[in-house]
DNA sequence: AAGTGGTCTAGACCACTGC
DNA sequence: CAGTGGTCTAGACCACTTA
């Protein structure tokens, strides 16, 4: 009833996999026929047969490996990340939250601090954090895995008038992580911004995230602000779309 | 220094495009050489500027219009969505924020109602909302237009035990949109909760919201509670990835 | 009418997997 | 080794836009 102009043969292919997936009748994790096998059933050929897949991977329903064949993929256990997941209480418990979300469902968490360093900070950092020209920053990048497997990217940049000489600098800030090592400085974490955007993985993501290219991701930009509203850091946030739920609770007035 | 194994032709001409685009020699709103011209610039068969073309219009650099040529895009406009988009200073200046916030941009916005109509409530919505079986909702559907372009699709469901007979079953329920409805009625918006995903369209969505396929969204499932603690809404957005940004702000403890 | 993107064909070769 | 997905070729036809 919706279609007024004649479908791609190859949207109608990928519709009809898509309902016995749907149907049940291809259960997670199981094999789709495979190419040469489309290619006899439809009637259509390889490269037709090449791009059905490609539409199947690209809402994420199916997976592909080389040599051994196409599989309906097994829904992922999202990792949610609550709004709370900065609250003191987090970092008085000596657990991380990312750690905590994932372990409690039945997974293995890890997180590796890929580089530390002094640099001059690209302009949204600077504008965000309220630096002048000369000023530099702390950057600390991060990649967080669940199963060994890269989930989450993230770039903390902090203005080296705060971290200098601190524990921040160094590669395990101490226990409770980077806000419990801002608190000893003398800086309280009382308010936070984020801004949130979906977009398409850049080249070096899809790698970094082993993301299929085809899923999207969260581009998350977070500052967090002490008690005299002076922006502590910028961290840059970049998830995986499809295994990861941002929630935020908001108190109105 | 990256690449171990040879990169395939179609990401090589797509990669060197693309910075071309990014020096500068492609200005936003450009034509690029056509598919026959790119044939013979780089020696390759049509099919595979045709996909070097989707690779470039996947992550949003440019855009195709047929039979007019593929255009490098144009940076869009971000809408934001704020944080404090249902405080209570909004309804009583009478202007919703999203329109207030396109405006302010010097872009018109326009909401059109799409239906209002009494259903049993999808399991997901009752379950938020505390519903047992048999329990009705009211379901208002929305579309947001910025200049005559779909940019977001709402859905929100509201508890017949609320709504029934109310103005929240009229096309316009007043000034100050359905939370001035829900406070004449004695529910006052005390708290909510949003879950954000970032997914790729589902297939009406891509129509509805003229989104490019190959452009993600973002689904934001969005609950309100009343001074009682008692769920007042869910309200599911879609929003075109590329052209939004939520921006939320949290108090810590 | 000429040019455009979108789709498709009927093959081919490659790197990879698993037996 | 046979089978798999990934990529590519050298065409073709279609619906569409612009002039």
């Amino acid at each position: 009833m919706a279609d007024r102009r004649r479908m791609p043969r190859s949207r109608e292919v990928a519709r009809e996999l898509r309902q016995a997936i749907e149907a049940g009748e291809l259960l997670p994790g199981s094999l789709l026929p495979s190419e040469r096998e489309l290619v006899a059933k439809y009637q259509i050929s390889s490269g037709t047969v090449n791009k059905v897949i490609a539409l199947l991977k690209s809402t994420g329903l199916v997976v592909s490996e080389v040599g051994r064949g196409v599989f309906v993929r097994r829904r992922p256990q999202l990792i949610r990340h609550a709004h709370d997941r900065y609250a003191r209480r987090w970092r008085e418990s000596g657990k991380a939250p990312f750690k905590a979300e994932v372990e409690a469902q039945g997974r293995s968490a890890r997180v590796e601090v890929t580089s530390i360093a002094r640099i001059e900070p690209p302009k949204w950092v600077a504008e965000r954090l309220g630096l002048g020209g000369g000023d530099h920053v702390l950057r600390r990048e991060n990649t967080y895995y669940v199963d060994d497997a890269a989930v989450q990217i993230v770039n903390t940049y902090i203005p080296l008038s705060i971290a200098e000489g601190t524990s921040l600098e160094e590669e395990v800030p101490g226990p409770g992580g980077i806000y419990a090592a801002f608190e000893e400085q003398g800086h309280r974490l009382t308010r936070m911004l984020e801004e949130v955007q979906a977009r398409m993985p850049r080249n070096g993501e899809v790698e970094r995230l082993n993301a299929e290219p085809g899923t999207p991701v969260l581009d998350v930009l977070h500052i967090s602000y002490d008690q005299d509203d002076t922006p502590m850091d910028v961290s840059h946030f970049v998830l995986r779309g499809d295994e990861n739920v941002l929630t935020y609770e908001l108190p109105t007035e």
